[in-house]
DNA sequence: CCTTTAGTTGAAGTGCACTTCAACTAAAGG
DNA sequence: CCTTTAGTTGAAGTGCACTTCAACTAAAGG
C-alpha cells in the first residue's frame, strides 16, 4: 500500500485526465514529488485538492480564482477537514447568488420573452449583473454596457 | 422613424457589439437586408431575436442550439408573442434542472468537501451528470468517466 | 532481459464566442 | 463638396481549459 500515487492512479481516482493534472500543476494548483526517473508521485492529500478544484469549477469559479483560494490553505501541515470546510464556505454566497439569478430568470422567462414590454436594457433577464457563469469564456465585452443608450422602446 | 435599423443602432439597443451581431449572422442566428451600398439593415423584429439569443445564453444554451431553436420559428410571418413564449418554454426544464443541481451542490458543499467520506466518483458534487453549464468550453473530456475505477476509498 | 505499459517534455491544436485589425467604402452633417 | 462617422470584408488574434502529438524515457510483468 504505497502512500503516493502515480499520475495514472490519481487520474483514475479523481476522474481527471493526466493531461489536465499536468495542466493544473503548471498553474500551481497541485504539486507532485518526483522519482529518480523524473516521474510524478502525488501525496494522497492531492486527491482532495483535485476534488476541491472540480467541485469549485461546478460552482463556476475559474482556475485562477481556485488557485488563489488554495493558496490560502496552511503551508506546513496537511489541511484539516475544517480548513477545507472553510474554503468551500467561501463559494457559498456565490452559489446562492447564482441560484437566485437563475430562479429569477426562470420566473420571468415566459413573460419577458413573450410580452411586448421587452425593454432590453432594463429587463431582469438582460441585466443580471454579469454574475451568471453561463456567460461563457472568450474575449471581453466590447461595449461596456452603453450608458448613453436611449430608453429602448420596443416595436409596436 | 425608419423601420429598419443599422448595425450600430441594433448594437446600442440590444447591448450587443456590432462584431457579435455580424458573428451571429454568420452562424445564421439573425439576418439583415442590404442597402445599395452593401450595408446591413435590420428589421425591428431582429431585436427580439437578439434578445432571445442573449437570454438563452444566460440559461446556458450554446449558440448552435439557439440556432436550432430559432429555426423552429415560423418561416413566413413575424413570430407572435406566443411563438416566443413557446420557444422560451423549451428552456424551462433545462433551467429547472440546472437550479436543482446547483441547490444540491450548495446543500452538500461543506459536508462533502470537509468530511472524510469524500468518495469522489460516487459523490453528488462530483457526478452531477454533466448537466451544469459551469463545466466551461474547450476540448471534450478525455476519460469518458472511468467505469473500471476502484471504489475509491479515501485516505485516513 | 525483453516487451509492454506508463510516464516525460514542449509545442501546437481545439472549441467556443467572440474581438481586433487593416484596408477599404457608404452615409450623414455642415 | 468635403469631412467625419459609420459601415464593409477576410484573416488573424484572444482567453479559458484543456487535449493531442512526436519523440522520447521509466517502470512493471512474465
Amino acid at each position: 500500500m504505497p502512500d503516493s500515487l502515480t499520475i495514472g492512479e490519481l487520474s483514475v481516482r479523481s476522474g481527471v485526465a493526466p493531461s489536465a493534472l499536468r495542466y493544473y500543476e503548471r498553474l500551481g494548483l497541485i504539486r507532485a514529488d518526483r522519482t529518480g526517473g523524473n516521474q510524478r508521485r502525488y501525496a494522497r492529500a492531492e486527491l482532495r485538492r483535485v476534488a476541491f478544484i472540480r467541485i469549485s469549477q461546478q460552482v463556476g469559479v475559474s482556475l485562477d480564482e481556485i488557485r488563489a483560494a488554495l493558496d490560502s490553505l496552511p503551508e506546513g501541515r496537511t489541511p484539516s477537514p475544517q480548513d477545507w470546510a472553510q474554503l468551500s464556505a467561501s463559494w457559498r454566497s456565490r452559489l446562492d447568488e447564482k441560484i437566485r439569478l437563475l430562479a429569477e430568470l426562470r420566473d420571468n422567462l415566459d413573460g419577458c420573452i413573450g410580452c411586448g414590454c421587452l425593454s432590453l436594457q432594463r429587463c431582469v433577464l438582460y441585466n443580471p449583473g454579469d454574475a451568471l457563469a453561463g456567460e461563457g469564456p472568450g474575449a471581453r465585452l466590447m461595449l461596456p454596457r452603453p450608458a448613453d443608450a436611449p430608453p429602448a422602446v420596443t416595436p409596436g
